[in-house]
DNA sequence: CGCAGCGCCTGAAGGC
DNA sequence: TGCCTTCAGGCGCTGC
């Protein structure tokens, strides 16, 4: 599943080679979901920016095109359009190579909209800070986390107190601040440790060239290598690397979660 | 405006 | 072997 390291991975390895082109051919998915899509087409690819786990390509008529992953959207740049079963959407591009936008499951997203003007989607719109961005202070994420009553991972996953954190490093960064992800309220220490383990979690994970555990591929059909060096999401059972207690697993609002008991007591 | 609940999707895996 | 159920989960939408 897609998210911040993974799409920053797609960022990375996109922008050098489709900025520059122009689209000369658009087609897509007939669902909603997707057929903004030709919206882009005849338009020149300026540069590919990266909000949370939102793909920014910027056009050169002051447009941009907005394309989110979901679970299972993969983004690649192959020599021939694609006829694939799961293809959502393809550009043509002027060099004669194809981006092409494959999600198996539809659950990604593409909009055309005026630069800069999110609008119509309301995540992106309401996004906190990157967690690269200076603002994203420990002040910063203990005044957010306590402005609502939801459950910690809860407002985690909402993309408003930090951008970019979905389940797995959501339960990576609960794990490593030692802080517990079902807690409808946080103190400042631990605020502060959260912060720090979002910082590091994201970085490392960007680092590995992001997480593949079933579907996740970058824009170039590689894996990335962090699924290696989870220490919490998906071992429930497993013992605690810091104090050995077998991990415990339990829903959190619709989402699997992991986290030690002993550990993450605050 | 906040937010709980629901729907969207389909392949993989497990039960019988 | 094959059918059925469950699971994975990010986010947009609806209605309170």
């Amino acid at each position: 599943m897609p998210e911040l390291p993974e799409v920053e991975t797609i960022r990375a390895q996109l922008d050098p080679v489709i900025s520059g082109r122009s689209i000369v051919r658009a087609t897509s998915h007939p669902s909603g979901k997707f057929s903004p899509a030709i919206e882009a087409n005849g338009a020149l690819i300026e540069q590919v920016r990266r909000r949370g786990k939102y793909l920014l390509i910027d056009l050169d008529d002051d447009r941009e095109l907005i394309i989110h992953l979901g679970m299972t959207g993969v983004l690649s740049v192959p020599n021939n359009a694609d006829d694939g079963a799961y293809v959502r959407a393809q550009w043509e591009l002027d060099d004669g190579r194809w981006l092409v936008f494959n999600d198996v499951r539809r659950f990604g997203r593409i909009r055309v909209v005026t630069a800069g003007d999110y609008s119509t989607i309301a995540t992106l719109r309401n996004l906190g800070p990157e967690p690269s961005d200076p603002a994203f202070t420990a002040a910063h994420l203990h005044q957010a986390l306590n402005k609502s009553s939801r459950r910690l991972k809860t407002q985690l996953l909402s993309q408003r107190p930090v951008a970019g954190l979905g389940n797995i490093y959501a339960d990576e960064a609960l794990w490593l601040a030692k802080v517990r992800p079902t807690a409808r309220s946080i103190t400042k220490p631990a605020a502060a440790r959260l912060r720090d383990a979002c910082v590091k979690v994201i970085a490392s994970a960007i680092d590995n060239g992001g997480t593949t555990l079933r579907d996740y591929r970058d824009a170039e059909g590689g894996s990335g290598s962090n699924q290696f060096y989870l220490r919490c999401y998906g071992r429930s059972g497993e013992p605690c690397e810091r104090c050995a207690t077998p991990l415990r697993a339990m829903v959190v609002d619709a989402r699997t979660t992991t986290w030690c008991a002993v550990c993450q007591k605050s």
